[in-house]
Formats: structure tokens, sequence, C-alpha cells
DNA sequence: ATGCCAGGTAACACCTGA
């Protein structure tokens, strides 16, 4: 039994105490971090190491930046998303872990304001990810792509869709890449167990969003039909999100045969 | 229409986030 889960953290140092606490009872065997915001070197590795965790990273100053925690070696290690050389933001992380699971950490761009250059480089993006997932499903191989796909599937899966009519994560153009991604033949993990409408990952920070139950679900666990064979549970662990210091999502979390 | 929080950086204000 392998148990995955995927996390932005919105910076690993500000979230390093609630971090080791939730990886010591959750016990996750992989990790998928998104927004560590530290360049490599910064990374808080001892801790995690002592908690039994190898660790990979893709790092960046201030923004962006994901990782991979696994309590396997990490092997073949790939840093960016392939297609664009000139592109500086760390978001996308793969490595394969226990010997025969490949797993990516994703951090989709955000794409707010959607009259600004963010929002064609976040569906150009998008069609990045979709062409290098096309290429990946050839190797038939368990993958496991999770992360904050910045992108709210469903008018279900957001507290009110009035409030998000406007934004990025929401456009039609969004959610039809996103779509086109899942149409390749991936599963998403939650849904494969869990089709009530209204089940969140994110909570904002402002106007007492997680009180109110204000919350949106956008980070997401895609899995190739080799993994999917191998699910056997998924959720989404809203503990970490209810204590001091929270980081404003919450884990993602699925199961695994060996 | 804007700021409301939170984090980082650098500076005691501004940018980004979703």
């Amino acid at each position: 039994m392998i148990k995955i889960a995927t996390w932005n953290v919105n910076s690993i140092k500000a979230r390093l105490p609630n971090a080791l606490a939730w990886l010591k009872e959750f016990a996750p065997d992989v990790v998928l971090l998104q927004e560590i915001k530290t360049v490599d070197e910064g990374f808080p590795r001892m801790e995690i190491e002592d908690l039994g965790y190898n660790i990979e990273t893709h790092g960046q100053k201030t923004y962006n930046g994901v990782a991979i925690l696994s309590k396997s070696p990490i092997e073949d290690v790939s840093r960016g998303l392939p297609g664009d050389d000139t592109d500086e933001q760390a978001r996308y992380i793969e490595g394969t872990a226990f010997g025969n699971l490949r797993v990516a950490s994703v951090y989709l761009p955000n794409g707010n304001p959607i009259d600004t250059e963010k929002f064609p480089y976040k569906l150009g993006w998008m069609d990045r990810l979709y062409s290098h997932v096309q290429t990946s499903l050839e190797d038939e191989e368990s993958i496991i792509l999770g992360g904050d796909y910045n992108v709210i599937p469903n008018d279900d899966d957001v507290y009110d869709p009035n409030a998000v009519a406007g934004d990025a994560l929401t456009q039609p153009e969004s959610r039809a890449r996103f779509q086109a991604i899942k149409n390749l033949g991936l599963t998403d993990a939650l849904r494969s167990f869990n089709h009530a409408p209204h089940q969140y990952s994110y909570w904002d920070y402002q106007r007492g969003a997680w009180q109110k139950d204000n919350g949106l679900l956008i980070d997401h666990l895609l899995l190739t039909p080799q993994a999917a064979d191998r699910l056997t549970d998924a959720g989404i662990d809203k503990d970490p999100r209810g204590k001091e210091k929270a980081s404003d999502h919450t884990p993602v979390w699925c199961v695994l045969d060996d």
C-alpha cells in the first residue's frame, strides 16, 4: 500500500512546523508539494529527512517552486515541463518512487487577471502539459500527476459560481483544457470515490472563507490507467487547514496497491 | 470597484496569490 498526497504549502519555511506535524501524523509515503517559495538551497531538508523522506526539489526565489518527498529513493528526476526552454517559472518536477511509480508535482499557473498576459501563459502551460501527458501515456506506466491545477472543474466545485465567474480558474478555456487532459485517459482519484458536490481543497485566508466553508476544489490527483488500476481509496484531509498558521490549501490524497 | 489575509523581499511599501 502506497499513500500519496499533494499539498500546496504556501511556503515550506513558513509551514515547516505544520508540515512536520502532518507528515508524522498522516504518514504519507509520497508527497507532492507546491509553492515551496524557496530556492533549492533554502529547503529545510534535514528536518524532513529526519522523518524518513528522500527529497527532490525544483525551487525558485520568492515564488512557485515544487518538490517530491518519498520514503523510497527518488529516481530519474526531471525538472520543468518540456516545450518551452524560456520558461523560468519552477512549476513542474517528476520522478520515480518505489521503483515503478512515476509521480509529478504540478503547480499550474493561476492566470489572473484574465485580461493580462498571465491568462495566455496559463493556457499555453496547459497545452504543454497536455502534450507531455500525451507522450508519457505511451510508456504505459503507473503515473500520478498531482498538484494545484488552479482549475475549478465544475460549478459545484465552488461555494458560489457567481463569485468566481470572471476568474481564470473557471474560464471555459481553462476548463476545456483540464477536461482535454483528463480525456487523454486520466482518472481523477478523488472523483473515483466521492461524487458529492462542494468538496474543497482551498479556502481563502480572507473574509472568513474557512469558517464559512467558502472553498474551491483546485487540487487534483490524475492517474494513468495503470495507476488507476491500483487505486483503492482517495480523499481530502481537511485537518491541516484548521490549524494555526495553516496553508490556504489542504492535502488531497490517494492510496495505491503495491 | 477595492480591500479584506498571508508570505516574501526589502524596507518600514509593494508584489503575488485564487
